[in-house]
DNA sequence: GTCTATGCAAACAATTTGCACAGCG
DNA sequence: CGCTGTGCAAATTGTTTGCATAGAC
């Protein structure tokens, strides 16, 4: 099973599998609650207990991220491979991915300024989604 | 009091000043415990469960603002007026504040493709701040 | 004096942990 | 068949709430 590569060392259980399966096939942002859910119509026994050991061993093995959105928005997502950003609806709170080159020059300028060696930015941008934006007309 | 210009309606009182005062001048990051014991110095029969009250107070009236970081960091900060970006260190934890004009055309860009109405955008870098990196060699 | 804000303790919500058993390797 | 992962229930942590009293206006 190629996917359960990373998981060198550690059991492939079925649990493990069912959680991989539902973060790669949810467009990728879930809390630990609707995950738990999902999990749970596949695999009735599962515990939530259980999500959270495996969404936390995920994240230590870097298969995985979790995203704290403004207020009371805690998501996990799968890692994948091109660098993405995200748009926030404050109407919905549905999350949207976008991809944009944040230019090596921000980072370089940032770097020199603050002395910080940054390995890593991401853009979060708050707004209304079309559909939001018409419901408040 | 000029600060408590916002406060219009709500009663000031010490707990309030002290809080607002102590969210002032602590460069602007903390988290409701931090916060809760750094009142307790000044005032000792505070309590933390007003620290929360006042903090989503303060939150509803626009004055200071709730920042959830990568892994656990529930920070607090006053609103301020230069639009300003994060950069967190993650060997210490350290926040820092940057400047950047996030340029007008990424918005632009990002509203077109997504249909969404941009309001707010905000970058966070991840990174080693200066001390962590040589004590990472 | 009235009515909002506070302290305290109890309630809640989200996440973690201890233990005995199940099942991967 | 040994040892890691799981389910369950209890523990912990972060935050909110109900109630009687203190104190701002």
């Amino acid at each position: 099973m190629v996917e359960m590569k990373v998981l060198t060392g550690q059991r492939v259980t079925s649990q493990r599998r069912l959680i991989l399966d539902i973060l790669r096939h949810s467009e990728g942002h879930l809390d630990a609650d609707e995950l738990y859910r999902l999990a749970k119509e596949r695999e009735p026994r599962i515990s939530l207990a259980t999500v959270y050991r495996n969404l936390n061993l995920f994240k230590e093995l870097g298969m995985v991220e979790g995203r704290h959105f403004a207020e009371e928005h805690h998501h996990y997502e799968v890692k994948r491979k091109r660098k993405h950003h995200h748009l926030i609806c404050l109407g919905c709170g549905r999350v949207v991915e976008f991809e944009y080159p944040l230019t090596r020059q921000i980072k370089e300028h940032i770097s020199r300024k603050s002395g910080f060696k940054v390995l890593n930015a991401e853009v979060s941008m708050e707004g209304y989604c079309e559909r939001c934006r018409k419901d408040r007309e």
